[in-house]
DNA sequence: ACTAGAAAACTAGTCATCTAGATTTGTGTC
DNA sequence: GACACAAATCTAGATGACTAGTTTTCTAGT
């Protein structure tokens, strides 16, 4: 029943799959440590099981999932350590990026992000918390697209969606709007086409975001005390006993 | 006939296939622009397709195979501007890493790399060459864990395959003794746990790789003129003509 | 009630088969 | 010979059946 939510739009239903289930983890209808079977899944998206372990062996390789053979597939969470790999490695690919960009973005693409930039205001309103992610959103990938090289674009076009998992998971994350006066030094850093300061008021920014993401460390603790993955490696893990399933 | 090089030794069919399907290509017993038919390189490892299938999905999504969908499976050649992706990735990672290794790398480890190199010699004699390139090799791997950094190890991990293939493709390229200098530099740096200097001097050991990569240019030209990867778009794409097979 | 062990259920891995679409080949026409 | 069109061939995509392994559940014995 429920309904059939890709029905092969035109992209394949493997394709189709994995944005669905990236979709899930994302959001945390599939939340860390839950097991995910392929014929659940396959049935419950109205496909084969084929596209679902496509589907399943990208977002392996993504990171996403963990496979125990012969066991189950298991969403994984990043760990503290992980969250702080992603960090560091943000820490440095990010400044060289945007400095890159400071000297390769078109002015054009440079006058789109000023005009986003000027429309959004001089704060952070109430309710206008996601308005202000999307614009930071918009900025970080007009700049890995202006470094004009593909490689490191996929990294961080990954990279940003585990950044985005981990804000979406810790806590809602208090935000100044001084952030805007971040995003405000960036725009004029690449406007000036000056690498060496965009790459600083990069790391700067990143800096910044992290101690926001940081604070909670014993505050809020959500939901579940300690689900997590159950250990990607093909030695006997230890599986999370299975979980009821959340989505309706 | 032949053989069967993978009788799903003990990490499974899909596994070996990748492994022996990278392998080649790697090697460029399978060159960049040849189909690989699904089924033919099933009947070739004498394995089903959907073994097959997985290692080629994991293949597609570290670059090395481009997919078009009921036309045919391509080996993916980097281009020039790839190849200068890998260049300008590592040059931003690798000093990066180099940096945290000098902080992190134990002092075991450390000795061990001493040793190796110590045991290398002074100068890189004729037949001696791989010898270097495996000295190299080591002490890359080496900085890479000892920075502690699994996401960015898998990156460059990945990509050290791919400098690799690019190194077998270009010219045999000349490497004088100089690049042995280069290590016991490095080797010094981190040694003396100063961070900023192992990254200049890393900086400098990929700049002088690199530069010894680029002189060929238009001297060597191996043997095909340009075949390389036939778009990997989805759109309508000009797959070059099938190629006899290479492998007797 | 508790443990031990057997049976049932469930898992991903693999295979053979079929499908839809792209490519190549063959053939007729001019 | 050159072109247009149709048929045959080859491709990856997808499916369902089956396998080997793990995990859970049930049951017998104490």
């Amino acid at each position: 029943m429920t309904e059939s939510p890709l029905a092969a739009a035109d992209i394949g239903r493997a394709a189709a799959s994995y944005r669905e289930i990236k979709s899930r983890i994302m959001d945390r209808r599939f939340a860390p440590g839950e097991k995910l079977s392929e014929v659940r899944l396959a049935a419950e998206l109205g496909v084969g099981r084929s596209p679902i372990r496509t589907a399943l062996a990208r977002l392996q390789g993504e990171g996403w999932i963990a496979v125990s053979p012969q066991s189950g597939t298991y969403v994984k969470g990043l760990t503290d350590a992980e969250m702080n790999e992603v960090f560091e490695l943000r820490l440095i690919l990010e400044p060289a990026v945007a400095g890159l960009a400071a000297e390769r973005m078109s002015s054009e693409e440079l006058a789109k992000l000023r005009r986003a930039f000027e429309a959004f205001g001089t704060e952070i309103a109430e309710g206008r918390v996601e308005e202000y992610f999307a614009l930071d959103l918009q900025t970080h990938r007009a700049i890995y697209s202006a470094a004009g090289n593909g490689l490191i674009h996929g990294i961080l076009v990954n990279l940003l969606d585990k950044v985005h998992w981990i804000q979406r998971t810790s806590v809602g994350s208090p935000r100044p709007s001084s952030a805007l006066g971040e995003i405000r030094d960036l725009l004029a850093a690449l406007e000036s086409r000056d690498g060496e300061r965009a790459a600083q008021v990069m790391r700067t920014h990143i800096l910044r975001t992290a101690k926001f993401r940081n604070l909670p460390a014993g505050a809020t603790e959500a939901e579940a005390p300690a689900p997590e993955a159950p250990a990607p490696s093909k030695e006997k893990a230890e599986p999370t006993r299975r979980r009821a399933r959340a989505a309706g």
